[in-house]
DNA sequence: TATAGGATTGCC
DNA sequence: GCAATCCTATAG
């Protein structure tokens, strides 16, 4: 520990936030329904400077090791390299060509394993998200889906790496926030692989999940 | 080097 | 139902 990291390390036991992003990969995406989401708009972008915010309302689990569709499942490469890190910071790809999407690192060091933040309800810059949405696009629905999160709140590869417990541009508060009453569970959204594993976790008295449950295929 | 396809989204 | 859009992973 340098003297410049203590600060932060202090911020961090303050904020209560140290070991929230500890445990398992599936704890953690439970955990963090009901949590905040912060953004500080960065430089060169709309709205630079603003401050946006969110309550998690959907998340997703991939899990160490066993999960074909876990993106460190075949171990690191230059995409999923971050996947790999320390536990709470951010992994962040492009999907598509087109949107981003941002998980939690989870599980020690070394190991590949990620929480998907598919949806927030917004709570603070609503009009810096408005502007990034296209026009008409009720409140509800600006963080509407991991693209729409991120596009709504300026995210992108630059955000990867940053450690979601402590970075003031881009923060997770896990601790205080508002619990939900219970949490649904289904299968993950668009997968081809490990397709009906439950690892989707959402509020289900929220009004901005991405979608209902994926209806399960026949047979 | 070639190529299939993706943790999406929104319009037809 | 399907196009947009481009990077990654994997095969050759």
């Amino acid at each position: 520990v340098t003297r410049s990291q203590v600060p932060n390390i202090r911020a961090a036991v303050a904020a209560g936030t140290a070991e929230d992003f500890e445990g398992s990969t599936i704890d953690v995406a439970r955990r963090l329904i009901g949590a905040t989401l912060e953004r500080v708009i960065p430089r060169g972008e709309p709205d630079a400077g603003t401050l946006v915010s969110g309550r998690i309302v959907e998340t997703e689990a991939y899990l160490p090791n066993v999960d074909p569709a876990c993106h460190g499942y075949r171990g690191p490469t230059k995409r999923s390299a971050p996947i790999f890190g320390r536990p709470g910071s951010a992994y962040v790809y492009l999907i598509y060509g087109m949107y981003f999407c941002l998980n939690v690192v989870t599980e020690p060091p070394g190991v590949g394993a990620a929480v998907l933040l598919r949806a927030i309800e917004p709570l603070a810059g609503l009009d810096a998200m408005r502007r990034r949405r296209r026009a008409g696009t009720p409140e509800a629905r600006f963080a509407c889906g991991p693209g729409n999160l991120c596009r709504a709140m300026a995210i992108d590869l630059q955000c990867n790496g940053v450690d979601l417990r402590i970075d003031p541009r881009l923060h997770i508060i896990i601790g205080g926030a508002s619990p939900p009453k219970r949490i649904g569970v289904t299968s993950r959204v668009g997968l081809s692989s490990a397709a009906d594993w439950p690892l989707r976790f959402y509020d289900p008295d929220s009004h901005s999940v991405s979608r209902p449950p994926p209806k399960p295929k026949n047979r």
